[in-house]
DNA sequence: TTTTAATCGAGACGGTACGTCCAGTCTTGTC
DNA sequence: GACAAGACTGGACGTACCGTCTCGATTAAAA
């Protein structure tokens, strides 16, 4: 039973409330600055002030530096993880390598990556992106494995930690180190997408 | 014995000539920098020039911005490819996981990354990056696939870039999304790089 | 006895009145923090606020702004104007210049200067400043002066104005520009107060 | 004799030497904002590196902060010490008198004040100012005085530091204290010169 | 006793300026 | 010419106050 309201624990800090606006204006001048053409390098705390229409205290009242502000802005930005239809193993590997490579195949989320290397500085926010946007991802990968083992549609030996960085590698690094991405990158994930379920599954041995 | 002054083909523009104690002292003190805690958020033009020892002008004159200095920096780094045994697939493709997996695990390696995110602005970067320095690595692990098709140890119907790209995006993505990495992060990738190419050639279905 | 609340002719506003205490606590936390090592610079209307334990809404309600603040500040400072024996001019003048010059010495008026500079873009402020503590001592200073003039102690020709000025200038400016202020700096004001009143009377010329 | 231009001890500094011009435009800038309607509260580094046409850096790499820019451009300010006629102490306090005046009459030298007040935190500047600036007029007055002393044409007993104190008090102070300065103020220094000369040599008791 | 209205503290708001740090360029004199 | 030194413009960084604006909680007099 939780507290009633008269007795709640936590009591309205003092002082005037954070205005909600200011925050949704925020993070959404951080990813418009990040869409446009300059990338992580175009975002300024000034320049995401001065689109917000807010002050420049008001951002450094709610993120302590830029990494911060951006991390969250990034975090925001991840699609939502898909619903899985639970049919077959394959069918959901694919569904969960779809929704992957299309996390790193649009604009916002491409730089990420860019983020996250400026992450060696801050091993902690790197803790805290694993933990809140990653591993909530690597986890439903590995249900989908356990699954699969448990009812026999994968081996049993299987290496389930092995398997999930296959597949999460493989569409992470898609469209960013092959040569010139195609011209229709989100076709070129989703034949991706197939290739590597199948090539996991079946093994590319003869 | 290397070409004399007076023979060279090349006339010897007049003034003089560019210091090759120069070139080498910035690469070093890049490297230097990119090794320490900052990361590349820790190398700046002033930083370089003033631990290499030479005035700003100099290494303008070389390299045209931060940039393209750290690639080449970085560029300098890789590993040199592996010989390959050519025994047999299983074998190769496991000297080439090891290989890529130790490129991102040493301390200055893994800041290919921060540098790779920048890199979106500039295309031709990126696009150099790839020529120079991936796809060497990618060509030597098709060679290894191609071979195996040809000689009856791989499935003859298989997606070579496809493959590629699982072998790589995994022994990248290593240590770098999972959760804190090990004590003994060698260790694993000598694990991983095992377990991912017996993945790969069995399949993970029963 | 004062007048009763039911006869005040100010009938007593509606709602909380307002708190006593926190007018002198911020007047004090003023004078607190003038007196510091940081003079009127280290004067902010938010240390104001908090070392008086109050809201800034609580001082803004009172006075409208940080030079207000001060001003009032100091005035509340003043020493009060000397009781004149009215014996004979010399000893009235020395009275007056000893007590000008006490208001220059002490570690906190010192720093009347600092404030009536920045008034040369708050001309009412300053002209207040002039009426309400100014001119109220120079009109004392301008009686004895009169008086000395009547009784014949002073030339009957005597230019009062001109008079007044040296007389105050001399004593504001003791302590101020003249080199390094002295070890003993009561002692200079007072031997400085008799020399001028000296020189004043008598003239210099031989 | 000095060193010859081949043994020169400064054997110039390496690297770009400063711009000449750069100096002088942010002097310019500085007492060009000064002189606005905003006085020294309308000087903002910020501003002068603007109006200097010129980098914020270049300004701090000259002087370390906002207070000694002002000063610096305050000193630059002065009006050169008079040509002395010799003829007479009196004809020659009268121009000094009349010199000192002008200081503290124009707009912009005004605000000395303001710069000086806050020297409370600054003591070695204000120690600077009295050298370079206030001492040498002081001294001139002093020189006067001597004279003056030792041709018989003032007492001989005549303490000195007393009388320039009453000089330059009465006409520093002028126009700042007293009510609402004049319409002419030029004449209105020009009349309280002469009074405070006169008062001060012939005394202004009966 | 219940309004009612101005007070209180706390602290968030949009701004402006601070003083620092680099990027990439330019300008000296020396080698 | 290249070199080291270092000045140049420009612009973002993160901090500190200004004066204003909510909040929820007092506090007294009026209803």
């Amino acid at each position: 039973m939780t507290a009633t309201p008269q007795t709640s624990p936590v009591p309205a800090r003092p002082g005037r409330p954070r205005s909600a606006r200011a925050d949704k204006a925020i993070l959404e001048a951080t990813l418009d600055l990040l869409a446009e053409e300059a990338g992580v390098a175009g975002v300024s705390m000034e320049a995401v002030a001065a689109r917000a229409g807010v002050g420049k205290t008001t951002v450094y009242r709610r993120w302590p530096n830029k990494e911060r502000l951006i991390v969250d802005a990034l975090a925001a930005l991840k699609h939502p993880l898909p619903e899985l239809a639970g049919r077959s193993v394959r069918e959901d590997l694919l569904t969960l390598a779809r929704s992957i490579g299309a996390d790193h195949t649009d604009r916002r989320s491409r730089c990420v990556w860019n983020v996250l290397g400026g992450f060696d500085r801050h091993p902690e926010l790197l803790a805290r992106y694993r933990q809140e946007v990653i591993e909530p991802r690597r986890e439903v990968v590995r249900g989908v494995l356990r699954r699969g083992v448990a009812t026999g549609e994968l081996r049993p030996d299987l290496d389930i930690e092995v398997a999930v960085t296959m597949l999460v590698g493989a569409m992470t690094l898609q469209g960013r180190v092959p040569a010139p991405p195609p011209a229709d990158p989100a076709g070129a994930a989703e034949r991706l997408a197939e290739g590597v379920v199948d090539a996991l599954l079946r093994g590319i041995a003869a």
